[in-house]
Order: structure tokens, then sequence, then C-alpha cells
DNA sequence: GTGGTTGTTTCGTCGCTGTGAACTGTCCCG
DNA sequence: CGGGACAGTTCACAGCGACGAAACAACCAC
């Protein structure tokens, strides 16, 4: 995902034409011109003339904008909320943490030893309860396109859905 | 939905904080600091000394993207009238307080004892009169498709029912 | 007085958590 | 191939605490 720069508002018709093909556009302000307010979350500007490290400074954000659109990863609360692809699920403390271990990892192997810690930072109860904390939530977070996949002996990952809304979310056993 | 201005790096540690509970804030970086890359789409920055011009163009960007992420945030004004899609209801001094404290962190949490104290800025009465008039701001607010959500053990968030899909509102100024 | 606002009590309901047990699928050993 | 041993999934249940809701009483403004 590349970043744009556009001269604003001498190229006003080539930034207009960036919004309706969905890219990243940094926009370059000339003289006293007043920057548009953006019609969506990929566009930012800057005043020129400008340092060339600010400039890099706001390409590299809009391409971390680009990236966390895409679905990359899931973002979670201090206050236990878990938002992804627009919308958004309470998790319950003990899955919170889980969950927490799982972003940091995120689309990477996390064993049962580490979730089991960060679950239970105080020792964790009967070996089953991390599977069900798990099974529960899996279930809470289907709803906005996030799996956990297992990996026999190993451990779970945290995965994003390529289609989030409105795709069928096919039952994980018969694939 | 307030967007919060925060010295960087001096406040970085509020900074972090508001990152968690899911705020928008507005970076000031001070000096030769380096703007830290941004971990959300709620986060913008600016160097000081700045126009004003400047600052409140990306505090009205940072809105604009709340809304894209949140849907768009009701309004109060200082005689308790709530309004919202074209609506509007009146709320009684008590339960206009902690409406206020909704909007100002609108889509995120806010903890019971947040509320607590902006309902009751000289102490609260009995543990159960936050309940009592979560619940009958709750019936005011539904004719205007708000809705006060529970986040168990943690608090509540203020949410808009019919979130715009994607886009902003096209920029007046451009015409 | 009338109606709206506020606070309390009381009770019902629901969510969170952990446990035990049944069940499925995989791998290995003989 | 058959029999286990493992690893993991799922369900049902119980205890506990947080929250929801109704009913009631006191109070205030008009």
């Amino acid at each position: 995902m590349d970043v744009v720069l556009v001269r604003w508002p001498s190229e006003r018709a080539r930034r207009d034409r960036l919004v309706g093909e969905g890219r990243a556009r940094l926009l370059l302000v000339e003289g006293a011109g007043e920057p548009p307010l953006p019609t969506d979350l990929l566009e930012d500007w800057v005043r020129v003339p400008a340092d060339e490290s600010e400039v890099q400074l706001r390409i590299e954000g809009l391409r971390r904008r680009a990236v966390s659109l895409r679905g990359a990863a899931p973002e979670l609360d201090s206050d236990g909320v878990l938002r992804h692809g627009g919308g958004w699920v309470p998790l319950p403390p003990v899955e919170a943490r889980l969950m927490a271990a799982l972003i940091e990892r995120f689309g990477a192997v996390v064993s049962r030893e580490q979730l089991s810690r960060s679950g239970w930072p105080r020792g964790a109860p009967g070996r089953n309860a991390l599977d069900v904390h798990v099974l529960r939530l899996r279930r809470r977070i289907a709803s906005l396109g996030l799996a956990i996949k297992t990996v026999r002996s190993r451990g779970y990952l945290l995965e994003a859905e390529a289609a989030p809304l409105g795709g069928f979310v096919p039952d994980q056993r018969e694939a």
C-alpha cells in the first residue's frame, strides 16, 4: 500500500480520483491554501515547504492507517472492549487477558502455557479452564470476523478472516 | 466525542492511557521531539508552536475520523436538551450530567465511578441510584436512536444505532 | 394539587467463572 | 489392524456477583 503525494489545491482533480480509488494520499498544501477536511480515513496533509522528515512521518502514518483498515489486527481497550472491522464486543476479565496475549502475537502461535500465564497471573485453575475460555472467546469474536485457530500440541493463533462483513463463515471443522 | 490535547513527549503516560481508553487525541510535539508512530486511527500530531488554525483543522480531522468509526455523537445544550438525528428530548439535571459524561467519551467505556462523580459532583447517594438513572436515561434516549450499552464490571458506553457506513459528509467548503 | 424528578428498597435475572464428564480426532505401539 | 494414550472440543451445572426493573416515598416546580 503506497501513499501518493498530491499538490493542493492545484491537483484537486487528481486527489478526487484517488479518493474514488480508495488510495492513501498526502496533500502538499501550497502557499496560503486551506487543506480540505478529509472525506475518508486515508488522507493526511502537510504545509509546504516542510521538512523532509515531517513528510516521511506523515507518509508512514498513512501507511499504518491503511494497514489497520485492511483488518490486520484488532484493538483491545483497557476496559475490555475489543474492536475490529467496525464492530466491537465486550470481553470479561479472563478472556480480555487471553485476547491481549493473542493480539500481542497476532498471526503467530501462542503456547498454552503462555496463555495460561496471561489469563491467570497468580496461578491457573484446572487444566480444562483454558480450553473452555478459548471456546467462549471463539464464539464471542466470531461476529467480528476473528478466529482462533488451533495448532495441535503447540498452542493457538489469532487471525482475521478475509471478508468479515456479509461473508459466509465456514465451520472450522469443515475446512 | 472530545479530542484531547496532549503534550509530547512530556505527557507520554497520559497519551498511553488515552490509547487504552480508545479516545481521540492530538499530540502537541514540543521542541525537536519526534512524534510516535500511530498505534490506532484516533491520533494525530502537530509541531508546536503552531498556528491556531492548524490545530483546529487537525482537531476537526480527528473528529471526522471518530465519526467514521463510531457514528455521529449527539449534542447536549446547556439547557438540558439532547439532540440527535433530527429529534430531541429534554433531560432532567442529573440525567443531563450523566449524558454529558457519556458524550464526552462517546463510543468508549465510562466507568461507574466516573459517571457517579459526574452525576453528583458533591457526593453520590446510594449505590443503586446510578443504576436507576441509567435505566431512565435509556428509555428517554431510545426514541433518538441512542443506546447505552453495559460493559459488565467496567462501566457503560454510549452508542448511536445507525452508524454511517464508511464515508464522511462531503466537505462544504469545496463547493 | 398535579405531575415530574429523585432516591431507596427489594427482588429477579443474567453474565462470568470453574469443574466434571462425554465426545471427537490423531498418533503411536505392538 | 486394534488398542490406547493424548490433545482438544463441547456441554451441563453450580456458585457468585453485577446488573435490571418495579414499586414506593419524599420532594420540588408550576
